[in-house]
DNA sequence: CAAAACCGTAATAATTCGGTAACATTCATT
DNA sequence: AATGAATGTTACCGAATTATTACGGTTTTG
């Protein structure tokens, strides 16, 4: 199910919002202030906000730009009482995807979050092959030549990550942020462990990888053949 | 550059849209009906579409579903005249990222195409090509005629330096700041040395470079010959 | 509730890299 | 052409980075 975080500090328009994407089929997380808000867009992950721009402690803006610095690529709509044209293009340029004015209808506002999440959808896959493997993230289960290999939660969801960043070097630190959280004090000896665990259950020789080089300085890199 | 394709049959509004695009340093291709529309959209692998919905033979709706029958994942705006919310949603939801209604001004509609291509260019910018070969610094990976060339991290940072700043001397300073960060102790002569394993990784014949020029006294040039 | 699986860390081993020095070559000037 | 300065080339070793393994504590599973 898909999450949107709301974050808006009139309850009443937050009430009103809450409960229709939620009779909608989201699940919908809130926040009430700019500094709360920021700290559920890291922490929870959501697949949408919705940011008022008027807001106690760090407003909209503010907390737009901030996100983008954090290289989160989750769709922001803006929620604005200002129909002023420099606000909205303000607001666009810090990164906002798009925006919509108060008054707003719901129907609308709904349209909207439907189709930047429907094109989310369609770009990720669901099950990724390389090689004599099949990865199938719903099933949560990798095989090869269709006998199911084992795989441990972390392992599952670094390989997971790996592919869905397929042909980039990653940053130890990246992966961190995207397999462990973003505020774990894990050590980052910890990836090259992991990465020696996933090699020996999918590489044929651990020391040749195929799939998951190493980038010197950098961090990993997960290739396919040709 | 950006191309972007505009539909739309009045004359007079296609004229004013194609300038003003094109003084904001786009690439613009038109079409005045629904089938040279989708033909262009096909064809001319745009990387914007702006789409009016009243239009001869083919209207915008059946052009959106279209072009999204055929996955083609280019963002769609939608014109319309009408301010009708259903209008405005049926377009959302046949697959349009966002729409505008007439008369819009031109400035907002400038902000939003750019808020589209923002995310597409800063993926895309990051690969370099200079004769033969291809820097690509996402992958962090050289290859020459598709083959890797294996690069060490000093060789990797120091090509992209050079790229990234082609066409200009460069004095070993420079260099030593940018490659090696401020405060390193580096001998001017670790330069030389990196450019030399540069060019043997480079050059056809290393002792007439056509890529890195020495600039005598200064340092070093990095240029595309013609 | 016991056994197994899992995870993070630290210790150790293996590998790669980069800076320097020493020597060779080229260049500009006279 | 001779000279000195700037640049090119090469080999080497210490240092930095990554790989591997073992272990203890925790969680999950049967």
């Amino acid at each position: 199910m898909e999450k949107v975080l709301i974050i808006e500090d009139d309850s009443t328009m937050l009430r009103g919002l809450k409960d229709n994407f939620e009779f909608s089929g989201y699940k919908v997380i809130t926040a009430k202030d700019g500094e709360e808000g920021l700290n559920a867009a890291l922490d929870g992950k959501p697949d949408l906000i919705l940011l008022d721009i008027m807001l106690p402690k760090i407003n909209g803006y503010e907390v737009c730009r901030m996100i983008r610095k954090e290289k989160l690529d989750i769709p922001i709509i803006m929620l604005t009482a200002k129909g002023e044209e420099s606000d909205i293009i303000l607001g666009l340029n810090l990164g906002a995807d798009d925006y919509v004015t108060k008054p707003f209808s719901i129907k609308e506002l709904l349209a909207r979050a439907t189709a930047f999440l429907r094109r989310r959808k369609q770009e990720e896959k669901n099950i990724y092959e390389f090689g004599k493997f099949v990865l199938d993230i719903p099933a949560r289960q990798l095989s090869k030549n269709g006998k199911e290999i084992k795989l441990s939660p972390k392992e599952f969801k670094l390989l997971e990550f790996f592919l869905k960043k397929e042909g980039r070097a990653l940053t130890r630190d990246e992966i961190l942020n995207a397999v462990w959280g973003y505020n774990s004090f894990v050590t980052d000896r910890s990836v090259d462990r992991f990465v020696t665990t996933l090699r020996n259950k999918i590489e044929q020789d651990p020391h040749n990888p195929t799939f998951i080089h190493t980038m010197r300085e950098i961090g990993y890199k997960f290739e396919l053949p040709e």
